[in-house]
DNA sequence: TTGTAGGCGTTATCAC
DNA sequence: GTGATAACGCCTACAA
């Protein structure tokens, strides 16, 4: 392996010149530089990142935690990222965690042991005081809707959103109305709950604990949730979906029985993804990718000031209305 | 930060010894381990793995090149990476290249400065020549079905596969098919494309070139291209499309120009997604997410047996017969 | 503008 | 079993 040694013996300079060369510095004249230049060309060289990555402050790599890459909102959050991350010469590293804690607390120990620098939770299923204690090892963002004001988020404003979308379906004559989430226990799942036990109580309805689903993802789980709502004795007029793929999957099963949308059953779901448009389907609009790139610009700029903890952003939905509400 | 020096420093022993115990080295006294761990605990020490992987020979990150991660096929494949490197103890470093050769020839560039241990191929613009001059740096698996037998590959054989699909059609009565396609210029619809005209011709069919789309990708692609379908005078009695995407959006779109499903088209397409299984899609099953773990596993056994190229790995497909045929 | 030398933190060789 | 010490390859004061 040729090194710096080698090119700065050719080159007839010191490793400090051909490093200053290497890196853009300014201060070498043009003789000594073109000679580098010269010799890297004829070696055939080019520099060790591990090296450089040891002897520098930044190794330039983002841990990215996510518990399944196939899941749509997942992915586009990461279409996001990489994004931004190329405009700044990042790299992502992806950890898919599976919403093991384990693995999840092993990414973080990847950021203590300077492998990465910085940690991207695009959801998790570790609990917040656990992570906190790594905030000194590099800057750490949530893109969930936390109210722990020592950590930087990006999210929208899940109870807001969730009661909005609820009111819509009521300003359309329902008051039965059933929810299906992902995981019960979720910090943005959590928000849902409270949003919608409070909407419940404010149009004086009962809160049917059995119109609460849980575990909700794909599609297929939304083809699922048609059979559990065909079984229902006494059945809602009205689903909100925290994702587009359900809502999919509800329309889908729902054609096979013959019910008509919206007249039997509405369906709003979030997201507002490619499928949603496809199947006109109404949806309440997520900047998803957006999320992706604040992330990356946040973590980035955290190098400078470091990252100013307490600080929420706040992003905006919006309901788009099509045929199924 | 505290150091492996400062460890030794404290439990009285050398840096070598220190070293030892951290990787679980034989020939260390019981005493002196204790003392180390003890100090470990004391200085809440944790490795540098910058530094680690400075002095080893493995960075234990894996490049994994792809266009586009918000795509079913390709998070799919990153899903059965992601899998088995967690079993491997190997990152993935992810590159969205959006199929721009620069960025591929950065990612390129990563190996050759051993950031990363091996390159992973989910797609590709770039050539095969130029990807070549890279094998020296570290191993290379495409997820293609590639001729060139110095290159280690995994994939389905595309020609027969897509052979089959439209035999199979014809075998349903169908002559007049047109089919969807990716990237015309890919490896893949390469094979699929000559499979396709002699197929035509062995039935003594005109190739029509207006019956070749290319750049079909999403669901909406699937969706324009039904409104291309109806602006045809000629029209073909079925599709056969790259993935299950491109045909779930065809069935969308048909539905909304109550054209009814095989009777006035038939849809035949590729990967069996999930979102085929909840549309009764005909398709023909492809293990995407084996692909990622077949690959990740030879990426990582290269590392005893240097991989063998001109190793071409052809995985079996599997035609799963549903309502749309 | 240039060069020397020390440092980044760990691993591994070799002698004891 | 253990400990010096030399790599690993690059960056960067500091001195000139």
């Amino acid at each position: 392996m040729t090194t710096i040694r080698e090119i700065a013996k050719i080159a007839g300079v010191s490793v400090a010149t051909v490093s200053r060369v290497l890196n853009d510095h300014p201060y070498v004249s043009q003789e000594k530089k073109a000679a580098v230049s010269h010799a890297v060309e004829k070696l055939n060289y080019s520099r060790n990142i591990k090296a450089i990555q040891l002897s520098n402050k930044h190794s330039n790599l983002v841990g990215i935690i996510l518990p399944k890459i196939d899941l749509p909102y997942f992915s586009k959050i990461v279409e996001g990222l990489a994004e931004e991350a190329r405009n700044l010469h990042l790299q992502l590293v992806l950890i898919q965690s599976n919403y093991d804690t384990e693995k999840e607390r092993e990414a973080l120990e990847l950021l203590r042991g300077h492998l990465m620098d910085g940690i991207i939770f695009c959801s998790r299923a570790i609990s917040l005081s656990e992570v906190r204690a790594y905030q000194e090892f590099g800057p750490i963002i949530l893109l969930e809707d936390t109210d722990q004001d020592d950590f930087y988020s990006i999210s929208i404003p899940h109870d807001h959103a969730f009661t909005y979308g609820l009111d819509y379906l009521y300003s359309k004559g329902h008051k039965k109305i059933a929810i299906a989430l992902n995981r019960i226990d979720g910090t943005n799942s959590k928000k849902r709950i409270q949003a919608y036990e409070s909407m419940m109580e404010r149009i004086k309805e009962p809160i049917r604990t059995e119109w609460i689903f849980d575990q909700c993802l794909s599609i297929e789980d939304g083809a699922t949730l048609m059979d559990k709502y065909m079984a229902l004795n006494d059945k809602p007029t009205a689903f909100l979906t925290t994702n587009d793929q359900i809502a999919a999957g509800v329309l889908l099963a729902a054609a096979k029985h013959q019910l008509k949308i919206p007249q039997d059953l509405a369906v709003l779901s979030f997201d507002n993804q490619e499928i949603s448009k496809v199947m006109d389907l109404s949806t309440i609009s997520i900047p998803i990718k957006e999320m992706g790139q604040l992330a990356m610009r946040a973590l980035f700029n955290s190098r400078e000031n470091s990252l100013q903890a307490s600080k929420k952003r706040e992003l905006p939905f919006k309901l788009i209305e099509r045929l199924t509400v």
